[in-house]
RNA sequence: GUGGCCGUAGCUCAGUCCGGUUAGAGCACCGCGUUGUGGUCGCGGAUGUCGCGGGUUCGAAUCCCGUCGGUCACCCCA
């Protein structure tokens, strides 16, 4: 690490190689086809906003309030952009822009940026897969948002995340349930930590969501939503809860739980791995936005989604050795025992053909490119020497057993198939 | 923004407490053992301004100060 003037990653971000590049892709191409299979379809949307788009998201949120990465643009008046912290903002954005025929069911893949202090599990740009869906008040659609992120998951052969589940009531119960906490949380104010003191002051439900210590006893006794919820919201809570007592997903109630963002109604669910010992368990989160659109200036619009973070979900993985991804080995390796040239429309035709080749550079050794060949991990060689190169040949070789023999040029094609299959 | 821990070869690390000749190991890499046959094995090889700057000292990877970076945690969240 002789690094003088060794450039390297910002703080907070990573170079993702090969091998697990791959796995990374592996999991997004799942995502996607899983996603497209209960009807959603993509949306790529742009990786910067106008800054309000996600200030309208919620002043008070740590994630608009401090966690923005701004951009200033020159020359373009008071244009202030910010690089997306996350995409339903986006989405309910780009609805209110294009007024697509509801139900509106998409999902996205793609990098967010955050400005915080990095750690485990916690980087300033990070990969999110996720699904929005608007229109539809219906209950049955928040089962399907939700049993969509656990089948992601299940298909990851993660077994040890928890579903956690929660409502956060409507306008109809709100109100009232907020002023009773407020009032419970006021009187015991001083018994509070001084950062839950001044989240009282801005969002009453977020200090319920506090991990320290010195405010467990207080939460403990506070009023809870599921207890002052309308009778409507009542009733759409257990729609959802039957929908998933009925496919047989697990839940537990959480009745505490409140998302980061204030923008939440109604149904909320985090997934929570167990199995990551990190201060960062929380791989995903969701929830129903109802109100979005509309403070986005669109039409008054129902929505539910969720967003997963791939970078957990993979830590996850690790822990659980589970989802190792894709091999990265070619099925052919070409050695070339002449000048290098030999290998060169050998590699062309095979890769032509769908199948996966590679070589060895620079004239290297006879030995060197066995050597190369079995670090590729490819099954088979195929080896052009003078001798092939006089008899009009090739010599396919099985890199397990040894086995080879030459074949016939204009035949190396369905030969390596027949060797591959 | 606050705090703990850590920066020695491409990677993982030993050496640092109790300063002392050319700074080590394993893995990986390259070559040879076989001028048409790899994986194993054997032999050999290359690679470090010991994060950076300053200080103490006859002498600093080692002690002191500063600084930068990494990492973990708080906060918050994916």
């Amino acid at each position: 690490m002789s690094a003088r003037d060794t450039f390297r990653a910002p703080k907070g971000t990573r170079d993702l190689l090969p091998p697990e590049s791959g796995r990374q892709r592996a999991a997004l191409d799942r995502f996607a086809a899983l996603a497209s299979r209960y009807g959603y379809g993509e949306i790529v949307s742009p990786m910067f906003e106008d800054l309000a788009v996600f200030q309208r998201v919620g002043e008070s949120t740590e994630i608009v309030g401090k966690e923005m990465f701004e951009l200033v643009t020159k020359g373009e008046g008071e244009t202030r952009l910010a690089l997306r912290p996350e995409l339903t903002a986006s989405v309910c954005r780009a609805f209110a822009q294009h007024r697509p025929a509801t139900p509106w069911k998409v999902f996205y893949q793609g990098p967010q940026f955050r400005y915080e202090r990095p750690q485990a599990g916690r980087y300033r740009q990070f990969t999110q897969v996720g699904i929005e869906a608007l229109g539809p008040d219906d209950p049955m659609l928040d089962v399907e948002v939700i049993t969509l992120g656990r089948r992601f998951l299940d298909s990851l052969g993660l077994t040890r995340v928890t579903l956690l589940l929660n409502t956060l009531g409507d306008p109809a119960g709100r109100p009232a349930y907020f002023a009773a906490l407020r009032e419970y949380l006021s009187d015991r104010r001083t018994e509070l930590s001084i950062q839950s003191q001044t989240t009282l002051e801005t969002n009453p439900l977020r200090v319920l969501d506090s991990k320290r210590a010195e405010d467990a006893d207080v939460i403990s006794g506070a009023p809870l939503m599921v207890d002052h919820l309308s009778a409507e919201a009542a009733e759409h809570f257990a729609a959802v809860r039957a929908g998933l007592d009925q496919l047989g997903i697990g839940y537990e109630i959480s009745p505490r739980l409140v998302r980061g963002l204030d923008y939440y109604l109604r149904t909320t669910f985090e997934f929570a791995a167990e199995s990551l010992d990190t201060a960062q368990n929380a791989v995903g989160g969701g929830g129903r936005y109802d109100g979005l659109v509309e403070q986005l200036g669109g039409p008054p619009t129902p929505g539910v989604g969720f967003a997963l973070g791939v970078d957990r979900i993979l830590l996850a993985c690790d822990a659980e050795a589970a989802f190792d991804g894709p091999p990265e080995a070619v099925d052919v390796f070409v050695i070339d025992l002449t000048d290098g040239t030999r290998a060169l429309p050998i590699i062309d035709e095979i890769a032509t053909a769908g199948l996966a080749a590679d070589r060895a550079y620079d004239n290297r050794s006879m030995k060197a490119q066995f050597k190369a060949a079995d670090r590729s991990g490819a099954r088979v060689a195929v080896i052009v020497g003078d001798d092939e190169v006089a008899a009009g040949t090739a010599t396919v070789k099985d890199l397990a057993t040894g086995d080879q023999a030459p074949v016939v040029r204009a035949d190396l094609l369905s030969a390596l198939r027949k060797q591959l299959t």
